[in-house]
RNA sequence: GGAUCGGUAGUUCAGUUGGUUAGAAUGCCGCCCUGUCACGGCGGAGGUCGCGGGUUCGAGUCCCGUCCGGUCCGCCA
């Protein structure tokens, strides 16, 4: 018998036994004739005495830390109580020990603080997975997981997989390709997601489908982002976009359950991706806090539904907002006695290149109700009161506005709106608020190509009433300047995104089932027939064959993990993650292949 | 593709205006210690200051290049 219990698991009421148990040395504290030696597995650290007489073959076989150990003895009652230690009550008596096998001094302590950098953690991961802070996320993660399961079974889902050698489509973003030595110069690629063979199950007839599953994607690296991640892929037949929401929501709120153990009752808010945009700025909006955007002033045809003031800044010949596209304010509560130093400061984060502003004005509302902003030359007492009221602010306030093109503008105030939500306390970890994101645009402009690309991907529906409008005119832009005035800038989707605190967590549309239709949306995004057929054959052909009304979603599932752990990285929730470059630093991967391995691949390098 | 911050002992970092033998903490090694649990005390070892070039009487420090890492922009349907 290697061991009778874990290191985690003996009590008060275990005293008297003799146990064994194997682990790992964490600290040895020797004490000349007595040494205590606390050891580690899995399940949590037991305190070993080792007496006088082992004590003595201890000095003859010297411990060090994560040395492996499998010690016998009897469990006794501790003079000195440990209460931090879930075992704290007890120890082991040791009677007799084996060293199972050495280890050499580890790079960094295995501590829930540790002392290691994240590059040397990632390249001697697996000690970086012996820490109790690693080791309680990938726990989590498999909570995640299970919950899922269970709850998809619950529903009726089957679970199957798909394939990952597959083609490479033209669309979205870059595939990572591998080469077939039996089709000498042709490649598979790695999928982006499992996208056309659940809609091809769906024709199938298997109307509930789900899969947890690698997906790949050849991008730029970030903290949340990882060039090989896990989604929880769904999709479901003879349903309308409401029972996608009810279905996925209800599957969000089983794991906030079961991880969590928390009650998410309330009804999970919805918001159209136009009213994020001018309310937030932003389509996934963290609406745990207010500081709702006051637009001062936007271009009428980006929200053309809307109406502004521009009055309240106009007519003051200040240039800085008379030639901006965009005029955007937040009243950031209880702010108004900030300093010199803490608006310059505020100043100096807008204009950083992340950011890209110009600059910062501010209008602080005195508590006594007077006003005093950094632009009192071109505004009276009476105009800043009028915009402070147009942005609901309150006395006490500061107002932060914020001029330029809309675009960057709009991107720009809705990270100073997250900053100093943060700055404020109001994006607390443990606070959970869901949110969907209804009526995303189908299309999108893509200058670089003077050409339309879909939002979302080429097989989301356009709302029904809007398919007339998408056949019935021609996706050519004549004016690229004014492309927003084409129609199909302004068709929206069967599209949706769930948002938790901020972050995308998930998306998904009803899909397009009928071969006229997407062969259309081929054709909007500049393929023609042939590439159609050659692209997406399969897809077109099995239309034809009964395919049912379909719809579904796909979750980040390592990001969906992160921030129920309350964690900015995914990479702490991936047990052996890339760096930034794309590498494992661990296996020094990617690396070069021999001559005969590219020789058999028939693939010669052309190395710049 | 671009911006930006960093690279000094095993590790995490400090290092002033360019000036003697590059420091601290922790880890490691040795000795002492019977109730510790961040044990304690005494002593010791440990450095290609990422790499290459330049300026200078003199470079960890200034300049140029390069490599590696972090963060962000572009990109990520």
């Amino acid at each position: 018998m290697f061991r009778s219990h874990t290191c985690g698991e003996l009590r008060l009421h275990n005293v008297g036994k003799e146990v064994r148990l194997a682990g790992w040395v964490q600290t040895v504290r020797k004490f000349g004739s007595i040494t205590f030696i606390d050891l580690r597995d899995r399940y949590g650290v037991t305190q070993l005495l080792f007496g006088e007489e082992l004590n003595q073959k201890l000095v003859e076989n010297p411990l060090g830390r994560e040395f492996v150990l499998q010690v016998t003895g009897n469990v006794t009652e501790r003079s000195n109580k440990n209460p931090n230690l879930p075992t704290g009550d007890v120890e082991i008596t040791v009677s007799s020990f084996k060293v199972l096998n050495k280890s050499a001094v580890p790079p960094f302590t295995i501590q829930d603080d540790t002392d290691g950098g994240d590059d040397l953690r990632m390249k001697y991961r697996f000690l970086d997975l012996r820490r109790n802070a690693v080791k309680k996320n990938l726990e989590l993660r498999y909570s995640v997981n299970r919950a899922t399961r269970e709850y998809l079974h619950q529903q009726g889902f089957l679970d199957i997989e798909t394939p990952f050698l597959i083609k490479s489509t033209p669309e979205g973003a870059r595939d990572f390709v591998v080469p077939s030595r039996m089709n000498p110069g042709q490649f598979y690629a790695l999928p982006q997601s499992p996208q056309t063979f659940k809609q091809l199950l769906m024709v199938s007839g298997y109307d509930r489908y789900y899969q947890i599953v690698k997906c790949f994607r050849d991008e730029d690296l970030r903290a949340d982002r990882q060039p090989e991640f896990t989604q929880i892929d769904c999709e479901m037949a003879f349903v309308e976009q409401e029972d996608i929401l009810n279905m996925f929501e209800n599957l969000i709120k089983f794991i906030f359950k079961q991880v969590k153990g928390i009650d998410y009752t309330e009804a999970v808010e919805r918001m159209n991706w136009e009213d994020a945009m001018w309310t937030y700025g932003n389509d996934k909006p963290d609406i745990r806090f207010g500081m709702k955007l006051a637009n001062l002033k936007f271009p009428s045809h980006t929200f053309p539904s809307r109406k502004g003031n521009s009055s309240l800044i106009g007519g003051a010949d200040f240039k800085v907002f008379d030639e901006a596209e965009t005029v955007v304010a937040i009243a950031v509560p209880g702010c108004s006695e900030y300093s010199r130093k803490q608006t310059d400061e505020l100043t100096e984060w807008v204009k950083r290149p992340q950011i890209g502003m110009k600059g910062l004005v501010f209008i602080k509302c005195n508590a006594d109700g007077t006003y005093k902003s950094s632009v009192d030359k071109f505004y009276s007492e009476e105009k800043l009161k009028a915009i402070a009221e147009f942005t609901n602010a309150k006395s006490g306030d500061l107002i932060l506005v914020l001029a330029g093109a809309e675009e960057r503008t709009r991107k720009a105030i809705s990270e100073l709106r997250l900053e100093m939500g943060k700055r404020l306390g109001y994006r607390k970890e443990d606070e959970f608020k869901l949110l969907w994101v209804l009526d995303f645009p189908l299309f999108e402009y893509d200058e670089e190509g003077n050409r339309w690309v879909a939002r979302h991907h080429p097989f989301t529906s356009p709302k029904p009433s809007q398919i007339e409008e998408m056949i019935g005119n021609d996706p050519v832009i004549k004016n690229a300047a004014e492309y927003l005035k084409h129609p199909y800038a302004n068709i929206k989707a069967n599209a949706y995104d769930m948002v938790l605190n901020g972050n995308e967590i998930g998306g998904g549309s009803i899909r397009i089932y009928q071969r006229e239709l997407q062969e259309k949306m081929f054709a909007a995004l500049g393929m023609d027939k042939e590439e159609q057929q050659h692209k997406f054959g399969f897809l077109l052909g099995a239309f034809e064959y009964g395919a049912p009304p379909h719809g579904g979603i796909a979750f980040g599932f390592d990001r969906l993990c992160s921030i129920l752990g309350g964690s900015e990285s995914i990479r702490d929730f991936i047990a052996f993650p890339k760096n930034n470059s794309g590498r494992d630093v661990m296996l020094d991967a990617p690396a070069t292949i021999d001559d005969k391995q590219l020789d058999e691949l028939s693939i010669k390098l052309n190395l710049k």
